[in-house]
DNA sequence: GTCTATACCTTGATAGAC
DNA sequence: GTCTATCAAGGTATAGAC
């Protein structure tokens, strides 16, 4: 990690609060200069381009999680532990107030948007599904997981079911993604 | 249905397209206009107000999956084949270039909507997944389905998994929905 | 039913003072 | 590093002519 600022590091927090909320372009410089208690100029000085802070919140978000896969895999833990572990992550965020996940806030508006941050999209999207990919392997293996399609396919409706879950949770509220993560969990024969 | 004007109903139509691509903020009444060859101030004609235009197009989504949904309880088709006519609808859906669920396209915009088009969001909400589970139920009666959760909750599950994979099938493609239909379907114990 | 014209707001972004 | 000031662009919406 680069040397920060604390007005940085809160340009980045509220940054990714708001675009886990609203979207690309359902947030703008002055929603984060007020909460901070400057001006929208002042967040151009540290992001010239919305492109530029939102490329940076992507590329924070995917360090944060190879850092975490990588501490996963030193543990030792199972493969049903290694799943628990991403759905607690994402309740903990859903308790933040980051409603929704970052691969689903950029969706409506990926159409426009900047390249850059196209790119930063599909590398997290990327790098969940794999990981995602590789834990069921290793659980089909193991025998802790039974199901019977390959594992990249069960992989990636499970990250739909997250992604789905994660919004209609963020109206109807967290027991809804818990029951979700409840039925991920059963769907691959998964004891705990 | 009320009498329509061709304007109107084209109003509508693309009004829908674009509310499924872009969500509630993603689109303008010039993006409507430009595409009839007429102007702005002509879509309020019609549509004073965005949410009046939205709400429109939301209740007519509902009443046309009701119309839809009656029409299969009287033909007497299986559980299974009532859940594939839904699918197809869904691909049909993609394959038009509506590329979101109506239902996913307001998530990320929901805090700030007006009042009336919350209420049809939810609406439109409840009718389908009171329809999912009336299906369940009715195919784990007749041994169409295997599984051991409350129909509710595995009703909300496939919703969300058919709302992420809708949404990741308007970045990756068709393919992508379909892989995960066979999944919700296998899930179910479904037979073809 | 469609047009022109317009008012008003928010947004992303820049220039230059301090 | 933050401010004031400013800009162009685009959005919602309205008034009134045709």
């Amino acid at each position: 990690m680069q040397e920060m600022n604390n007005t940085n590091q809160q340009i980045l927090s509220y940054g990714r609060t708001f675009l886990q909320c609203r979207g690309y372009n359902g947030f703008s410089y002055r929603d984060i200069s007020q909460k901070l208690g400057i001006k929208n100029a002042a967040i151009h000085h540290y992001y010239p381009l919305k492109e530029d802070l939102v490329t940076t919140i992507f590329e924070s978000i995917r360090q944060q999680f190879t850092k975490d896969i990588a501490k996963m895999a030193q543990s030792g833990c199972s493969a049903c532990e290694e799943l628990q572990y991403f759905f607690d992550f994402m309740l903990r965020e859903f308790d933040e107030g980051r409603n929704i996940c970052p691969i689903g806030s950029l969706i409506l508006d990926f159409e426009e948007l900047p390249e850059k941050v196209k790119e930063q999209h599909l590398l997290l999207m990327d790098n969940v599904l794999a990981w995602f990919s590789e834990v069921l392997k290793n659980g089909l293996q193991k025998g802790e997981f039974i199901f019977s399609e390959p594992v990249d396919m069960r992989a990636e409706a499970i990250v739909e079911t997250l992604l789905g879950a994660r919004q209609l949770a963020s109206i109807k509220g967290r027991k809804t993604l818990e029951r979700s993560i409840l039925i991920i969990k059963s769907d691959l024969g998964c004891k705990n």
